[in-house]
DNA sequence: ATAATTTTTTAGACATGGCTAAATTAATAA
DNA sequence: TTATTAATTTAGCCATGTCTAAAAAATTAT
């Protein structure tokens, strides 16, 4: 597959995932920033070699080849996401563009040494699960820090805000991807809770809780 | 630049190092696997950007900024070989096709990161040495293994053989990059050697010691 | 149910990077 | 020095992936 036609397959992964089963034309020129006669053509191509489903006018939907190959795409993503900011310090906002790069390397034998460097990460930095070899994603339950109740202890997986600036107190609480957080209470009035962070107490808003992933 | 105009760049700066200082369209042709008509094409597009200097029928020479583009590709193909190998645990003789790829991502910070995290490495596992961030290239002077003298110690930093076979048998003689050597006692009936590693002695050939790089 | 609007597809064009075959220039041999 | 051979360039074609403009189908609004 050429690297066009990689992220289509991306991108109507994405979109079927998301929204409904099968993505159309406009949805899928949106994403990719592309106009719609260009979508058309490249879903003839990719129908042609059997990736999708397609019927005209009706959007299209992947064909498990499609699955498979779609989720080896986001596979090496989210393994490089991971390697970017665990290995080489990027913060969660820098990673998404150089592992949209990254991610078309054509090479098994990488991407699966690549995931035993890792340690077999279940997770990338935004929290979003990490396929593995044949596709399957990992169910793990991940919940907001503000969903958890008191004395509840978990592990940062993840962040829904990855502004530079979030980041940045997120470092300055010392709050990592793997940290460990209890909460020791959550206040009534407005949410905002006290956690305990490496055997420190801190106190943070609701509006922090609730963007921040936990694995329990 | 594309791709494409990459691998040109690099092709001609490997000739014109290797052999001369300008290269011919038919040499890189062959370098590139590709026929020299599509050769003149693509050396036309880059003398056009002012990577090359360009006269008909009289072959090309890189530019000073062509120079200096060749060069931060080195660098990065030579780091990410660095990295499968040491980090990845690739052999010798698997990083580059690998590395083809890699050095093609388009990102200054990614190479500058990868380069801390490899503890600024100066040489690829094949001895060579990896152009600094303004191209510049660390004259460090290696010698082969079987031009050392009674007595001597160095390091191991690359290989000339890198088949499957001989890294192998290196697996078995426990040496690696980084390894360091003391000469023992050089033979001088078949230039066979002894010398120490991890303070073992082991009896090498000279065809062996003519394989391997040291910095002395 | 038909008209108006939106979505999708088709048709035709363009840029990139490759190819073959023919023409041109340079290099070598008689 | 001319003829032959080899190297290089030109011309014309093809595939990929993109675009605009026009046509066709589907959706929605009246």
């Amino acid at each position: 597959m050429t690297y066009s036609e990689e992220d289509y397959i991306k991108a109507i992964y994405h979109l079927s995932k998301d929204l409904k089963s099968f993505a159309s034309t406009s949805d899928i020129a949106a994403q990719l920033d592309t106009k719609a006669s260009s979508v058309t053509d490249m879903i003839q191509k990719l129908s042609d070699k059997k990736v999708v489903h397609y019927k005209k006018y009706q959007g299209v939907r992947l064909t498990e080849k499609g699955e498979i190959y779609a989720a080896s795409i986001v596979r090496k993503h989210r393994l490089w996401e991971y390697f970017l900011v665990e290995k080489l310090n990027f913060s969660w906002d820098e990673v998404h563009d150089v592992a949209e790069e990254l991610e078309h390397i054509k090479s098994e034998k990488l991407i699966e040494r690549l995931d035993v460097f890792l340690g077999f990460p279940k997770m990338d930095p935004h929290g979003d699960p990490i396929p593995d070899q044949h596709g399957q994603i990992p169910d793990i339950k991940k919940i907001l820090l503000s969903a958890m109740k008191d004395e509840q202890r978990g592990i940062v997986i993840g962040v829904k805000d990855s502004s530079s600036k979030f980041l940045r107190y997120l470092d300055k609480l010392n709050i990592a991807l793997g940290t460990e957080i209890k909460v020791l209470e959550k206040e009534a009035f407005d949410n905002s809770m006290a956690i305990v962070i490496d055997h420190k107490t801190v106190h943070i808003s609701a509006i922090t809780a609730a963007n921040i992933y936990i694995k329990t």
